[in-house]
DNA sequence: CCTAGAGGTAT
DNA sequence: TAATACCTCTAGGT
């Protein structure tokens, strides 16, 4: 079967294609299909400058160096709208000047009585060309003439040339256009309701044809212009004549016949009517500065849209003008390229014929359905450069299952977009993937960590500028009539191409942000432990869980009593807005912290409270948040129990971007370990049957030893040389006083004070956290600094590097881009300096054990050992144990994961062993 | 059905 | 006014 199908919306489909294929970042022109209608977007840009104007608050709109700006906000807007909704090839904007014109010559009057230009107008329409300049968007004024004229010539010189023409004014005058080929866009009030008025719409609201609605407007007269009309003639008395006499030249013909009132009023007024008429006659045939041609819708110039929506303080204008341009520019660019035709093999010579004369990377998609929680192969599409196969995974004989296995897991190179779930989903096939270079998924991370998705079709729209259809949404349970899956065929080979060209795309930008070597070491290999890692899964003692739900959910129904009988009525206890109503109007108790929607009942000012009044509601009510935030989590495990009776979470490897890992669908990285009650959540996971126990590894302050070695600072570095306690040693040289007279108070403030440097510590922050002073805190950062100024030096020398490059980076070399160190929004430049001093700890941290988790999955195979991963939390693996290993693999996973970064400082590994989490714990 | 806000768990 | 996550509930909207 042959299919040929390109990234581009319909109206492209139908259009030629070009056979040429450009870069895809190659976009001068866009919007314009060969042989499809051009359409030309025309505005009045005075009328509708005036009616953004009035439409939007002027006070709301003033840059910081007092300029107004509602009216360009409102009509940039309303042009974006309009692009956006009438997907226009060609563009242009007519404006009027101050100068006289041959209206006003002719007749002093002609729009005469009008107000005066409010203040704050001015010099708008000098920023709208401005902002029409930056778009390249061309603009149009003619002296002595008015941008009707010039809209009149424009839709008549476009409609003589075959093109559709939209006319956006809010001049009645330009009702006169219309034809079939031309319709208006009349706004009915502001800018944001501009209904389209075409032949019929003025029949209906004016009973004549717009040929005849100069006329009519002639009869009645024109308020805005400052056109008397015939008094006592209203516009159904006109329509009525117009109709009757068939126009103008039938009623002057006629004006005997016309009696009463109106008739002698119309012979009394009848060189106001033709003086009416001769003024809002639109001359269609001036000589405009720019053709037709040089109309064309262009991209903007970013830059210059950049500087000027800085000056005039236009964010989020600015995101949707290059939203929208991206899509279009993505139009296109998709039609210069054109998806392989595919075939659908169902032999293995077919797919050994195909692989033969195929070269170069081949992009691997893979069609999966759902499976209760699990998604299973049913189809895989492999695309090259120049052509596609299908393999249905469901019709294959063997010898084809065979040819695709051993092909998936050759050498040969291979692009996937989310090979972790590629892998996840071929596994149930017994399939695998060999070769694989490129993950775009993975790819895109690292080249961009913070961007919040990764799904191709945002990939593609942002780096490609390359738009395609949506995935399918796979309706499970739908008849398969083959129509449905020769779709999915369809749009798995055109994600596979995507892929292909992203994959391309990305191979310079890796290799210049050096992120080349850790795609291919570390994330591509990690996906593939991780994928393995998923479907392993851990055991659970539903047992155990029973009994935890059961025994959280009394003591939060005890909880929930006792805090009713406190106050003597119900509440909803996971209400804040009702807590609030109780603690501080009900009981009067003393305000707690300001937020959003009043003062907060957070669990810190709960405790606060509690201490000030030792009101028993609170301490009910702080039971109940305990015992229901664990039920609540049990409960959420409960779901997530697969049928295997074990629970598989998901670990994304593109969220968190500092390069840390994240776990969902349940997030086992969130499994509560400080209070005793907690814990109980980790006893539920247990070692499976046949396995002799788990084992818990984790880093000893994996973050200080980062820093002591980032920073270099001498005293650090001592101090785990000795092998000493860290925050002993810290607080013995804050305090002035021997090791062992250092106090547990002291301790824990050092303690917080170092994890704090990780964080881009303040006093501020420090003094609540200790609860002490900001005072106090100031001296405890001052005496720390004094006697370990290698770490200050480092991190000031953080901050400053990462504004001079623009990036921080690990010691992988992994980067972070922080543009907002040079905003001029201080809590944004802040924040960003914060995220400079944490990012190459955390992040470095993560290269490690991402390091670590390869070295013991090396071994693990090398040693063909049966013990195996199950879990990662950041700075811990959880291994199960085969009968017989446990010295063995007890050892190899200390030897890796200190072997996993060569730091000025040793890495050290405590473990813990036990049948269930909680036990493994130390 | 969607979203923001509040609150809480982990490293 | 301490970094990185995920999840659930309420309340108020579509």
């Amino acid at each position: 079967m042959m299919t040929r199908l390109a990234l581009v919306s319909e109206s492209a489909k139908t259009a030629p294609q070009s056979s040429a294929s450009p870069s895809p970042l190659a976009s001068p022109v866009f919007g314009l299909q060969e042989g499809a209608t051009p359409r030309l977007l025309v505005l009045d840009g005075h009328s509708m400058a005036f009616r953004a104007f009035y439409a939007m608050p002027v006070d709301k709109f003033v840059t910081q160096a007092g300029q107004y700006t509602n009216a360009v906000h409102g009509f940039t807007a309303m042009l974006l709208t309009m692009i956006r909704q009438q997907k226009p090839t060609h563009v242009v904007v007519a404006f009027d000047l101050d100068t006289p014109t041959f209206r006003s010559l002719d007749y002093t009057e002609y729009k005469g009585g009008r107000n005066k230009t409010p203040e704050e107008f001015y010099g708008q329409i000098d920023l709208i060309i401005k902002v029409m300049e930056a778009m390249r968007i061309p603009t149009i004024s003619v002296d002595g003439f008015e941008a009707d004229d010039i809209i009149a010539t424009l839709s008549t010189q476009g409609e003589t040339a075959g093109w559709d023409v939209v006319v956006v004014s809010g001049d009645r005058d330009a009702f006169q256009l219309i034809t079939d080929k031309v319709s208006v866009l009349y706004p009915k009030k502001g800018i944001s309701d501009i209904p389209p008025m075409d032949a019929a719409a003025v029949e209906a609201k004016y009973f004549v044809s717009p040929a005849r609605y100069s006329d009519l407007a002639a009869l009645v007269g024109e308020t805005a212009d400052n056109l008397p009309g015939v008094p006592g003639v209203g516009p159904k008395t006109a329509a009525k004549w117009i109709n009757l006499y068939g126009g103008l030249e039938g009623i002057f013909e006629n004006i005997d016949a016309i009696g009463g009132k109106v008739g002698d009023s119309l012979r009394a007024h009848i060189e106001d009517v033709k003086r009416n008429r001769r003024l809002n006659h639109l001359l269609r045939d001036m000589e405009l500065p720019v053709a037709l041609e040089d109309t064309v819708l262009q991209s903007p110039d970013r830059d210059a849209v950049e500087e000027l929506f800085d000056a005039l303080e236009f964010n989020q204008l600015r995101k949707r003008l290059f939203d929208l341009f991206g899509e279009e520019e993505a139009l296109d660019a998709g039609a210069t390229h054109e998806v392989p035709a595919h075939q659908l093999v169902s032999d293995a010579a077919a797919l050994n014929a195909w692989v033969e004369a195929t070269t170069g990377l081949v992009a691997v998609d893979v069609v999966s359905e759902k499976v209760g929680l699990a998604h299973e192969a049913t189809a895989v599409a492999l695309v090259g450069q120049e052509s596609a196969v299908v393999v249905d995974l469901g019709t294959a004989d063997a010898a084809l299952d065979s040819a695709l296995a051993a092909w998936l897991l050759s050498d040969a190179p291979k692009v996937v977009h989310e090979y972790k779930e590629a892998l996840k989903a071929l596994s149930v096939r017994g399939l695998s993937l060999g070769g694989v270079v490129d993950d775009t998924s993975l790819s895109g991370y690292l080249i961009q960590p913070d961007r919040r998705s990764y799904e191709l079709a945002e990939l593609s729209q942002v780096h490609l500028k390359v738009s395609f259809e949506a995935e399918a949404t796979a309706d499970a349970g739908q008849l398969d009539l083959g129509l449905e899956s020769e779709k999915k065929y369809d749009e798995a080979v055109q994600r596979g191409y995507v892929a292909l060209l992203l994959s391309e795309y990305f191979a310079p930008l890796l290799q210049e942000r050096s992120a080349a070597v850790l795609l291919r070491e570390l994330e591509l290999p990690l996906a593939a432990i991780l994928a393995r890692m998923e479907l392993t899964g851990i055991d659970v003692s539903q047992e155990r869980l029973a009994v935890l739900l059961d025994d959280f959910t009394t003591a939060m129904n005890a909880a929930k009593e006792a805090a009713y009988a406190a106050i003597g009525h119900e509440v909803n206890l996971g209400s804040p807005k009702q807590l609030q109503e109780v603690l501080f109007e009900e009981l009067a108790l003393p305000k707690t912290k300001k937020i959003k929607t009043g003062f907060t009942t957070d669990a810190a000012s709960l405790k606060w409270l509690l201490e000030k009044t030792g009101h028993e509601f609170l301490a009910q009510l702080m039971a109940h948040r305990e015992a229901s935030k664990l039920k609540q989590m049990v409960e959420t495990l409960k779901k997530s129990l697969a049928e295997d009776g074990r629970i598989h979470t998901t670990y994304a490897q593109n969220v968190a971007a500092t390069g840390r890992l994240s776990s969902n669908n349940p997030n086992l990285q969130n499994i509560p370990i400080r209070t005793e009650e907690g814990r109980r959540v980790r006893d539920i996971f247990v070692v499976s049957e046949g396995y002799e126990c788990l084992l818990a590894a984790d880093y000893s302050q994996i973050e200080m030893r980062i820093m002591a070695h980032l920073s270099g600072d001498a005293g650090l570095i001592q101090a785990y040389a000795e092998g000493e306690d860290l925050h002993r040693y810290v607080g013995s040289h804050v305090f002035g006083v021997a090791p062992e007279d250092v106090t547990s108070a002291m301790r824990s403030k050092v303690k917080a004070m170092s994890y704090g440097l990780a964080y881009g510590l303040t006093s501020f922050g420090l003094s609540k956290q200790l609860e002490i002073s900001v005072d106090e805190a100031r001296t405890l950062v001052k005496d720390y600094f004094d006697r370990f100024g290698g770490v200050r030096d480092y991190l000031r020398g953080v901050v400053e590097q990462a504004r001079k490059d623009g990036f921080t980076s690990t010691i992988e070399g992994r980067r972070r881009y922080l543009p907002d160190l040079s905003s001029s929004d201080r809590q944004l430049r802040e924040l960003a300096e914060r995220i400079a001093l944490n990012s190459p700890i955390q992040g470095s941290a993560a290269d490690i054990i991402k390091h670590a988790m390869l070295g013991v999955a090396a071994q693990l195979q090398a040693q063909e050992l049966k013990s195996r991963m199950l879990l990662q939390v950041h700075d811990e693996l959880i291994l199960e144990i085969w009968p017989g290993e446990l010295e063995t693999v007890k050892a190899l996973v200390i030897a890796q994961m200190g072997a996993a970064a060569d730091l000025l400082v040793p890495l050290e590994v405590q473990v813990g062993v036990g049948s269930s989490w909680n036990d493994a714990g130390h």
